[in-house]
DNA sequence: GCAAAACATTATTTTTTTGTCAAGATTGGT
DNA sequence: ACCAATCTTGACAAAAAAATAATGTTTTGC
């Protein structure tokens, strides 16, 4: 259960950009140089966030990638949702295996731990907006632990 | 963010065992054609496995895998914890891009962000059980829910 | 003791993911 | 009109992950 590079990196580049003030845009070579990756992957990344309609662009001299929404209303499960090629949903038809499909169809005790792990980090993460990741980082930790905090209450009940 | 083969795959098979009764085992060419997978893939799997402690092994003749543990003391955490190569933790050491830290160091708003999510899904999974994965989809799946009703609660209360 | 069945371990191949390159298209300034 | 800065897009290459193959070791049963 890891975050893929693309959806760091997507993510990275967005917060970028809710770093500036209204009217404000950076270019591929900025965004890049910031966040010391090249021009190139700059570039496709944020390709993908312009066709997923999170980012606008100008082209010519002094263009550049400005958010299409305002921070406070981009949540981010709808970002690593765009950023990760939507193989999320349908697992167990793109099964790796033999078989076409799970083995367990039907009946399948793993379905639900897939499904609902997917289900808490959605959860989690569409409790985030982007507006909430441009403080420094002691205020995005604490408002993460709001939401780990409800886990630990439950974890202490068990017990 | 999504589970990778080898956590899927490996978890598949020690639910396989934890099917099993006292003093049973499973050769490798059962398991892998429990779950549709090779041999040889299986093989490697509970090689890992073996390696980490979570099912011992008889060779020869007779010979097969069986857990080491009972399944109701051996938590989903730990399993997917050994099968992801333990690349979880160290996030910002292993950075891919062209610096050797993540840029932002010092203060920086996505390792929260990263963390906190590792730190969720790593809560969600130290509440399940192996023993709690054998039952049928429905009954896992209720299971799953509790943890997941908690959270819903919290929406509710945001909106 | 020998052969068959089974696990153990390392190496190789295949597939997927990630990152780069290059050619094209658009805009703004002169 | 021209040029330079910029985004766009598809093809390509490198890296990582996954799966397979190959070889070796241990045990059982005869
Ligand atoms: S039926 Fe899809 S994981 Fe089992
Ligand atoms: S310092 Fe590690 S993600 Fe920013």
């Amino acid at each position: 259960m890891k975050i893929s590079a693309q959806e760091e990196y997507g993510l990275r580049c967005l917060v970028q950009l809710a770093n500036l003030q209204p009217g404000e845009s950076l270019t591929l070579p900025q965004i890049a140089e910031r966040e010391g990756i090249s021009t190139a992957n700059a570039g496709k990344l944020m390709w993908l966030l312009n066709k997923a309609g999170f980012v606008h662009s100008t082209r010519g001299t002094k263009g550049g990638y400005f958010l299409a929404r305002p921070a406070s209303e981009v949540r981010l499960n709808e970002v690593i949702k765009v950023l990760d090629q939507d193989v999320l949903n349908k697992h167990c038809e793109s099964y790796t295996g033999v078989l076409d499909s799970c083995v367990h169809n039907g009946d399948c005790g793993i379905r639900p731990v897939i499904v609902g792990l997917h289900e808490i980090v959605e959860n989690a993460l569409s409790q985030i907006t982007l507006a909430q990741l441009v403080g420094t980082e002691s205020s995005v930790d604490a408002m993460f632990h709001q939401i780990k905090g409800i886990h630990r209450t439950l974890e202490a009940q068990r017990i």
